[in-house]
DNA sequence: GCGTTGACCTCCA
DNA sequence: CTGGAGGCCAACG
């Protein structure tokens, strides 16, 4: 396993998302060690294997705002899922970062 | 191997 | 809010 390093890396931390809380492309892409490489994490949202059964909708951009619309269906639709999950959206229509910004578990590698 | 593109981030006007 | 410019890394043609 770990064919493609980085894709594969994005994947195990997305799917490691509790539900409820939302991940930033740039904070992956640092726990990746590449903090500037929030591009690729996109990239990697974008080419979302199926089978891997990836929640894309948790990952968002730093602004708490997601992706323009090509993504799920709609932005609209993202919000819907992820109220549901638990995630609390302000009203100016971004996520509560603060309150539902997930980070990863103290004992792999530091941050 | 190069050039372009991209679901990003940050700064400035 | 919209716009441009720079930077990062990987996939695609």
């Amino acid at each position: 396993m770990k064919g493609s390093n980085f894709f594969n890396r994005v994947y195990e931390i997305v799917s490691q998302i509790p539900e409820g809380k939302v991940a930033t492309y740039g904070q992956i892409a640092a726990m990746l060690g590449s903090p500037r490489a929030a591009r690729i994490v996109g990239e990697a949202m974008r080419r979302t294997p199926e089978y891997l059964d990836i929640p894309c909708h948790r990952v968002i951009s730093k602004d708490g705002t997601m992706a323009p619309g090509y993504a799920f269906g709609g932005e609209g639709k993202q919000r819907e899922m992820l109220e549901k999950e638990g995630v609390i959206f302000k009203e100016n229509g971004c996520v509560d970062m603060q309150r539902c910004l997930w980070r990863k578990p103290i004992m792999e590698r530091d941050e």
